[in-house]
DNA sequence: CCTTGTCCTGGAGCCGACTCCAGGATATAT
DNA sequence: ATATATCCTGGAGTCGGCTCCAGGACAAGG
């Protein structure tokens, strides 16, 4: 019961070339090659590959994941080791996850600085009366037009924290 | 009133290299420089530059990014073309951020299956008894875990959605 | 037997986004 | 006047994460 690199390939959605890079790179450790040297995937490999994919998606590099694996083929002494790691990276993520958020606020306002000037045929709009310069404090604009529609003002508690806002 | 280049990288948070190189590759095209040939930026260019960092944050490629001020160069006409892209970007970092999500539920998880396992000390608690093979539906005692403790069960959507169980 | 398909290795190449010079000009502080 | 800081350009180097060969082995179908 086993899958050859170009079946787990298709299972995980990654080419056969990413798989050997992986192994290259020694995160693979536990992929063994029958007599004539080819790649033999049981379950519980793609499993673990799953997990290393994860990491992956996570930002997590190629180096950080090779630790923690190396960590797994030492056995039960290591598993508070792998919970710390595992632990570090969802926190990191999880800010990732955050300015991530922010990002989209500020996408938003964007937008919507954009939807107002397309109606209005013409960016000047945002714009002190006779520069090119724009609004100091069109976010508090922002602001209130979110209050008035109804909409959560995601974007305040944004533009205090990373001071976005064009002063 | 303007900055200098020292200035501006301190303002962002980016390196002088940085913003050379930015402006190198196009993407800084107003930013305008003086007699003997030092650049100067005014309040004006240091919001548009948040604006690109915030593109870049977003995962925007500095070709991407050129593209757009490109378009800001040519004036109003091309206010829907700005307002189209941004809204296309946006789309994208709501699948990031969304896939994120899906590889934070999966890390959870991960926690778990270690916070466990540490607890009794060993990994075997979750392999099929005399095997090295993880339980294969480990992902469904995880998930009575999280109704059991009352938590939210953004795990059952996700491996619902991307196939990350073991089968 | 021959073709087609999948696999192997080692190593080169590529791409994006920086990052770091060398060599030179100007500015500021003492 | 000298030292230190900041700026400039052009171009080379780095790094991570692939991606793509060349050259060769084996397997299965017609």
């Amino acid at each position: 019961m086993s899958y050859s690199i170009g079946q787990v390939s298709k299972k995980l959605g990654i080419t056969v070339d990413t798989i050997r890079y992986y192994d290259k790179s020694g995160i693979l450790p536990f992929v063994k090659k029958n007599e004539i040297g080819r790649r033999e995937f049981t379950d519980n490999d793609v499993h673990l590959m799953r997990t290393i994919i994860c990491l992956k998606n996570a930002g997590v590099s190629v180096a950080d994941i090779s630790k923690f694996i190396d960590y797994r083929l030492q056995g039960d002494s290591t598993l508070n080791e792998r919970y710390q790691l595992l632990e570090e990276h969802r926190k990191d993520l999880q800010q990732q996850i955050t300015d991530l958020q922010d990002t989209m606020s500020y996408l938003k306002f964007k937008e919507w600085y954009y939807q107002t000037a397309v109606e209005a045929g013409t960016e000047e709009i945002h714009f002190v009366p006779n520069t090119n310069e724009v609004i100091p404090d069109l976010a508090d604009e922002y602001s209130n037009h979110l209050k008035e529609t109804g909409q959560v003002d995601e974007f305040q508690r944004f533009s205090n924290v990373k001071d976005y806002r064009n002063r």
